[in-house]
DNA sequence: CAATGGAAAACC
DNA sequence: GTTTTCCATTGC
């Protein structure tokens, strides 16, 4: 008996199974999916088996496969053909599609130290109890006897709060004996359960809809405003899904700032949730994935790589938030989750749901020609209002010297302070100033590695470059001239202190990638500022997705045009979702929101949609502008990225790259470029890019592929190939 | 004509 | 990914 076996090295050159022969002492544990400790040269690697077969073709010697890895297989039938589907659509290698979608547990590396199961030891009567209590001498040791005779299972971490020794002479003694059990290192808490709420006649017709098409391939797009209830829709279609015997995968943008949807999860289903999001340690995640495995679990609620749960009887996909960015992995393979769960729907033949606020414009789109079936929800539950919404000209502003903070916003978060509510203040720049420049001799602090200024730290009194993280400390004056000098723009850490002076008894919850380092940081601030332990919360974008306090009255978007005047042809889709989401946020129980929203733009046509929530007229708006400038929906894209040490050589092999496409797409094909990227060097890695539009090219995925293998022998020119990237 | 070094190919 | 092979250049 012959294996196919596809080794762990993620290196294109060998994507590509190698045969081994099956030594008779491993014939029996030999399954698809297991991994194999297998002889290569002169290592031994690990791999997967991915077919079994009784002859071998081909002239190469064969070696013996050394040992079977796993007791149960790992990879299963979908699990392989996700693997292919990523390879062919996104031209990553099989192992590197593997390795992104299993628990880094079960890969095979050789610097960290190999995590395993984790075992708890339990400590049983080795005897009836009442010899067992004869046996026993002193007060301690009987106190232990009687624990374990009253608890079916006492751990022996347990019994050793009571007396330490008392165990040991008890061990010695083989009076009792401990023995150990397997055990998941996230704990299951119990809790509250909640009662399923009534749907309203809007949410009721989405339900129907969905019901009717259980067991059959189906897109649906739920577009439903924030507050209209779309939770409550999704957990009653799985209750129905598990009813009938099925499981359901439930995606998510980031679980750490949605504890909310994670706890009604549980409440409603207890403890038939599995959580798999980007904080768990590695060994937690291995966990989890396991629980999913063996089928312990009916519901799996995880971000973008959750895509990949190994769910067995999936009944419905459900993805949240379907516009947010996070769904796109932006390193190798460049995978975009919502693509990958649409061909699991369609494997397993059942249905997915997208909701969203403010769908992207593909989808959007998409369902006017009926490729989804679009369910609206336009009204919020229990008829809440939706928040008033300001847009401030700072212009007017700077000219009374309020360069960061309007008065408007000000007396509006006087006004909420004053009535014991909350705010939040939305700033998309970490740090303190994002340049500091001599007005002597022009010298500007910048990063030697990248094509970026510093930008200066004020808590650490550092300066940062946030792409390579290059830190030097600041000089009080001028490195160059020995003249002071001055700071410009500000971020974060600036608000924060302008905060504190305007308002100087509050207390401010600054969030974003500095003080949210530390492990569950993120869960702790969140849950801190929703029990009011402060006041104001101030932060980057990470502070805008799913953000849900009650006591939240006033949200301020200290720099609108931040996002707008990104040069991406997706900046104005980003700026809607992104400030309506933070509009949405704003007064959710009983009182009506505020929103400010800060501008030297105040006629922009974005900001004004915003303004009067009106998602058709910017959908409207938006779909022209993609239409004259050839961009998705109406064109799709691909990136290509050359990089490389060498300036010149870039630049010659990314024209080269251009000549090529030129001659092997069709003629329709749009291919623009190379142009230098935004920031065209990054860790002394100079960066080209390749834009290609195209609607329909026959030619073009082949294409690439060729491409692609051109440069994989490269060392000084790396390629990268992004299919339908989020952003150019 | 051997020694050296870097690129390409092979690895089952 | 590491090891082996190949080939051209360099050194004496």
């Amino acid at each position: 008996m012959f294996v196919d076996v596809l080794l762990e090295l993620k290196n294109k050159q060998t994507d590509q199974t190698y045969t081994y022969k099956v030594p008779t002492s491993l014939l029996k544990k030999i399954e698809i999916g297991k991994r194999v400790k297998v002889p290569f040269q002169h290592r031994e690697l690990e791999g997967f088996i991915l077919n079994v077969k009784k002859k071998v073709e081909g002239d190469f010697t064969i070696r013996e496969i050394l040992a079977v890895l796993d007791e149960e297989s790992i990879l299963n039938e979908e699990l392989i053909k996700l693997g292919q589907f990523l390879k062919n659509t996104y031209l990553c290698s099989l192992s590197t599609a593997y390795a992104t979608m299993l628990p880094k547990a079960l890969k095979a590396s050789l610097k960290s130290k190999k995590i395993n199961k984790k075992y708890e030891k339990f400590l049983i009567l080795n005897m009836p109890y009442d010899d067992a209590l004869n046996q026993a001498k002193t007060k301690s040791q009987k106190e232990i006897i009687d624990c374990i005779e009253a608890s079916s299972k006492l751990t022996k971490k347990e019994a050793q709060q009571i007396s330490l020794s008392s165990v040991s002479t008890l061990l010695k003694k083989n009076i009792i004996r401990e023995e150990q059990e397997e055990v998941y290192r996230l704990e299951d808490k119990v809790y509250v359960s909640d009662e399923k709420k009534i749907l309203n006649t809007e949410q009721k017709n989405a339900y129907d809809a969905i019901l009717k098409k259980l067991n059959t391939f189906h897109k649906f797009l739920l577009y439903g405003i924030t507050g209209s209830g779309k939770t409550e829709v999704y957990m009653q279609v799985i209750e129905e899904v598990i009813k009938q015997g099925k499981t359901a995968l439930v995606v998510v943008p980031e679980i750490s700032l949605t504890p909310q949807f994670v706890y009604t999860f549980r409440q409603r289903f207890s403890n038939s949730v599995a959580v798999l999001h980007s904080h768990l340690s590695n060994g937690e995640r291995y966990d989890e994935w396991r629980k999913i495995k063996r089928g312990e679990v009916k519901i799996v609620i995880g971000v973008r790589s959750a895509a990949f749960a190994p769910l067995s009887h999936l009944g419905i996909i459900i993805v949240d938030e379907e516009h947010a960015e996070s769904y796109k992995q932006e390193n190798t393979p460049r995978y975009n989750a919502i693509d990958v769960l649409e061909y699991r729907a369609e494997l397993n033949q059942i249905p997915i749901v997208l909701g969203s606020a403010t769908p992207t414009l593909e989808r959007m789109a998409k369902s006017t020609k009926n490729l989804y079936t679009r369910l609206e929800l336009k009204n919020r539950i229990n008829h809440q209002a939706l928040p008033i919404c300001t847009i401030v000209d700072m212009k007017e502003e700077a000219k009374k010297g309020n360069l960061i903070l309007s008065d408007a916003l000000k007396n509006e978060i006087e006004g909420a302070l004053s009535r014991q509510e909350q705010v939040i203040l939305l700033l998309n720049r970490r740090g303190f100033s994002t340049t500091i420049t001599c007005s002597n001799c022009g010298f500007t602090y910048k990063c030697p590695h990248c094509d970026i200024t510093l930008t200066y730290h004020k808590t650490k009194n550092n300066l940062r470059c946030h792409y390579c993280g290059y830190t030097t400390y600041k000089k009080d004056f001028c490195p160059n001239c020995k003249e002071s000098l001055n700071f410009y723009g500000y971020g974060t850490e600036k608000l924060e202190q302008l905060i504190l002076k305007e308002f100087p008894d509050t207390k401010v919850l600054r969030m974003d990638a500095d003080t949210t380092r530390v492990k569950n940081s993120y869960e702790t601030m969140i849950e801190k500022f929703k029990n009011q332990e402060y006041d104001i919360l101030l932060g980057t974008q990470m502070i805008s997705k799913g953000l849900d306090f009650p006591k939240v009255s006033v949200v301020g978007i200290i720099n609108a045009d931040a996002s707008l005047n990104i040069a991406d042809f997706r900046s104005n889709e980003r700026t809607f979702s992104l400030l309506s989401q933070a509009a949405g946020r704003a007064g959710r129980k009983d009182t009506v929101g505020t929103v400010v929203i800060q501008t030297y733009m105040p006629n922009n046509f974005i900001l004004k949609c915003v303004k009067e929530q009106n998602y058709e007229k910017f959908y409207q708006y938006e779909m022209n502008l993609r239409k004259k400038l050839k961009y998705p929906p109406f064109y799709y894209l691909v990136g290509i990225k050359v990089t490389g040490m060498d300036y010149d050589l870039c630049s010659k092999e990314a024209v080269k790259v251009v000549q090529y496409l030129k001659k092997n797409v069709d003629e329709n094909t749009i291919i623009l470029g190379p142009t230098t990227a935004n920031v065209f060097k990054v860790n002394n890695i100079y960066r080209f890019q390749i834009l290609i539009k195209y609607r329909f090219d026959t030619k073009l995925m082949q294409t690439l592929k060729e491409l692609d293998s051109l440069f994989i022998l490269n060392h000084k020119i790396h390629l990268e190939i992004d299919i339908n990237p989020t952003s150019v």
